[in-house]
DNA sequence: ATTGCCCTTTACGTTAACGTCAATCAAAAT
DNA sequence: ATTTTGATTGACGTTAACGTAAAGGGCAAT
């Protein structure tokens, strides 16, 4: 059952990044693709984990932050109740993180709006 | 009418970022404090510019985009109505960056969610 | 007058996140 | 067989956004 294979530049391609990220995002630990000799494989499981790589970029989150973050996908697996005390708060900051963010985007939307609105009007009142 | 003023340090304290960084952003043509000899004096409104800045880095934005949106608030000031329309086109743009935040902060916060109930699952079958 | 505090400029250092070669290899196409 | 097309590693370069001294001015309290 061959699941879903990528080469590196597919995944580039489909992300819109260079290889040169991807193979920088592996040499931080982000991501472990097979090997075909020397060359990279990469599964749908990487493929989802490069997904999740590029959101957090998109919301301005370091590697570091991503991969604490990649982290938390497997951290119920813990059998440490300290351990897993400790990913239920990390994973509370960072929910209050995008609850700040969620605040200053409707926040910068508005005010955007309002510029708009300005524009439209020196416009109109331009073209009288 | 002496509006408030704000000293540097008072600024960086109330955002709680250095004053290294306050003057970084002056010399990045962010912020034009006056001067009362050699010390800067910042008003109420380089006061709103300097939260404006620090909202932009929560969203994970370069100080050049920054610019860019600080710009935009006084961008109907153009007489141009070419420039308005790029404008306009920027501040869209912007906007569909936002949107796409949004859904990437929901799409995250619902998968945190889900780690974080694993999490505690995890450590009630734990003490069982 | 000296200590302390806050401010200043200048300048070099640092880190993250890649970019950009260079040299090489392997498979595919011509 | 050779050219083209992608892939690899390794190494050095680059940019943004500050950090971190160094050296000093101005004023307030002791």
């Amino acid at each position: 059952m061959p699941t879903h294979q990528f080469t590196i530049s597919q995944l580039s391609k489909e992300f819109a990044i260079t290889t040169r990220s991807i193979r920088f995002y592996e040499d931080q630990g982000l991501l472990s693709p097979q090997r075909d000799g020397q060359k990279r494989i990469y599964s749908s499981h990487d493929r989802t984990w490069l997904k999740l790589i590029c959101r957090g970029k998109r919301l301005g989150l370091s590697l570091a932050e991503i991969r604490q973050i990649l982290d938390m996908y497997d951290s119920c697996a813990s059998n440490n109740d300290q351990q897993l005390l400790a990913f239920i708060d990390k994973i509370k900051l960072r929910k209050a993180a995008l609850e700040q963010q969620m605040l200053d985007i409707s926040a910068l939307k508005k005010e955007l709006d309002e510029a708009e609105k300005r524009c439209k009007k020196a416009l109109s009142i331009e073209s009288i």
